[in-house]
RNA sequence: GUCCGGUUCGUCUAGGGGUUAGGACACCGCCCUUUCACGGCGGCAACACGGGUUCAAAUCCCGUACCGGAUACCA
């Protein structure tokens, strides 16, 4: 039997962490076992669902590359279905009317007040005590035709268990005496949850049910009602929650955009990492091994893999530095500095066109993505040249663009610092760190003076010789040795005019990457010295 | 309360009767170096607790503690 999955999100919110690593196991799953990842959104709650979220949710998977199969359902549009299924079993007798006047919806702390009954309820709570359950069908009828308003209940049996086998917490039992005669339609028609559920899972044959922790119980009601249409359940597989760094629920409310998964794309994060790090949270193929390749991870995905125990998801909030989980961060890195060049360039692409730092020069990319380019293959290459600029392609072209990116992205972890970090390698019009001026420029007073001399000294020298790094170096420490001065202060002060920063790649790679005419015009200016 | 689940370095985790308890991130140190958030090398750091079974327990069993989930005419 083709395995058949879904995420069933209910659209009231954006895609936050835990939905979309639920999404990416069941599309894992689906790769894996060569079924289908299908698509369900759970909008039922008429108060709570919006479209902007459904988008937003959409949004997400879209950027996390989680393609679905088939039409995505609306189950909002299977209400009929859910009613019809409900007055089946109503007239088969494995439901019931029960009259009794719908309670007060207490808004205020839902949660509170139901662990409170529940609490309240301790000890002696019969789950069977419903009056309206032994009324016969024609008083049960009557009433109903009279027009009095009814919710139907499935009736659970006196004594017994439900019981399955989850794909990750094993056997699962529950006595029925614990589960009380769960409503299927409210008194206003409106189908619940486990009803519409498993309707719909049925209609959709879902082979394997993949889904938070937080369900389990609702799995032994699902069940009940399978064993009331007499269909088998789906095989059940429940995913362990994750958690915020106290171990408490990761929510929006409380923790903001952390949890969201625009916010990573926004931030400039690979969709590659970020699934790559969600894998690893709660999975495991049990082997000493981090950065898993889409294809990798669909190959070694097994439900046996997944763990039973929580996974917090680790951050502080107030440090800017750690405003996300530092595994994160770091996977984030490790694609941008490793991943194939080729692969890397649409997205530093787009994010250099959204800063307006895109000329047409670099455009001609399609060679970029289908060749292999200047060493730094993939992940787990096992050098990685500190320089990997080879010769001196014509400054702002396609080459210079590649060897540039190459270069700069060393030190990157986000695509944000192609346009923020790397500016000055893609506009003249470029800030000035003001702890690099101070650290570099004004320490050393001379190099107001001696830079726009080196400026001089270049034009000259290499007005003939290539502006390469082994003919840079030579006169640059002949110039250091001129003024009797060291040779970090040259460079660092160089540094600082010609990038705006203090940190970056060897120096020498930048003066050529910026070429001499950059170079030449970088070093005479004031800008910098004026602030 | 009751039911269900969980507990290995700060975090993610490997290991499921005999291991110096392994890796990754983070942190710290050293090296490289013109800078650095790159890279290299190294360090710190964990089996929740108590019983039991066994020649031997992180690993199996029981209990306790703690954490989480569930409890609805929400999804």
């Amino acid at each position: 039997m083709t395995v058949r999955v879904r995420f069933a999100p209910s659209p009231t919110g954006y895609l936050h962490i835990g939905s979309a690593r639920t999404a990416l196991f069941n599309y894992l799953y689906a790769r894996h076992t060569g079924g289908k990842f299908l698509l369900r959104i759970e909008d039922t709650d008429l108060a709570r669902s919006t479209e902007e979220s459904t988008r937003s949710i959409l949004d997400g998977l879209d950027w996390l590359e989680l393609a679905h199969d088939e039409e995505i359902v609306f189950q909002s549009d299977n209400a009929d279905k859910h009613r019809a299924t409900a007055k089946k079993l109503l007239a088969e007798g494995k439901a019931y009317r029960d009259f009794t006047p719908k309670a007060e919806p207490n808004d205020a702390n839902v949660k509170d007040t139901i662990k409170d009954r529940a609490r309240a309820n301790q000890g002696e709570k019969n789950m069977r005590d419903n009056p309206y359950r032994a009324l016969s069908s024609e008083e049960s009828d009557a009433r109903a035709a009279a027009g009095e308003p009814f919710a139907i209940r499935l009736k659970v049996a006196a004594v017994g268990k439900t019981s399955f086998e989850d794909a990750v917490y094993g056997l699962q039992e529950r006595d029925y005496t614990e589960t009380e005669d769960l409503v299927l339609l409210r008194s206003d028609g409106h189908p619940l949850y486990n009803l519409a559920v498993v309707c719909d899972d049925i209609e959709m044959a879902i082979t394997h049910v993949i889904r938070g922790q937080d369900h389990l119980t609702n799995a032994h009601k699902q069940v009940l009602i399978y064993e009331a249409l007499g269909v088998t359940p789906p095989t059940f597989a429940h995913l362990p929650l994750i958690m915020a760094p106290n171990k408490g629920k990761l929510s929006k409310r409380k923790h903001g955009e952390v949890v969201s998964m625009t916010t990573y794309r926004d931030a400039g994060f690979l969709a590659a990492a970020f699934r790559n790090f969600l894998a690893l949270l709660g999975w495991s193929a049990g082997e000493e091994k981090e950065i898993y390749s889409l294809e990798e991870l669909v190959q070694k995905f097994s439900l046996g893999g997944i763990h039973r125990s929580n996974a917090v998801f680790n951050f502080t909030e107030n440090d800017p530095r750690k405003w996300t989980d530092d595994k994160a961060q770091w996977m984030n890195a490790e694609y941008i500095r490793t991943m194939p060049v080729g692969e890397l360039l649409p997205f530093v692409k787009a994010e250099l066109k959204s800063a307006k730092l895109w000329r047409e020069e670099y455009e001609p990319e399609l060679r970029a993505v289908t060749e292999t380019l200047p060493s730094t293959a993939a992940a787990g290459a096992d050098e990685r040249p500190e320089s990997v600029v080879i010769d001196l392609p014509e400054h702002g072209s396609y080459d210079w663009f590649i060897q540039t990116i190459n270069l700069i992205r060393q030190r990157f972890f986000t695509l944000k610092d192609f346009s923020s970090q790397g500016r000055a390698y893609f506009s003249e019009d470029y800030d000035f760190d003001p702890a690099a001026i101070e650290k570099n420029l004004n320490k050393f007073p001379d190099l107001k003076v001696w830079l726009p001399e080196l400026a001089d000294r270049f034009e000259t020298e290499f007005a003939e010789k290539p502006f390469s790094e082994a003919n840079i170096e030579e006169g640059v420490k002949a110039f250091t040795e001129e003024k009797g001065t060291k040779l970090g202060v040259i460079m660092n002060g160089a540094r600082t005019l010609l990038t705006g920063v203090a940190v970056g790649p060897s120096m020498l790679s930048v003066f050529e990457i910026v070429g001499l005419e950059g170079t030449v015009t970088r070093l005479r200016s004031q800008l910098a010295w004026r602030l």
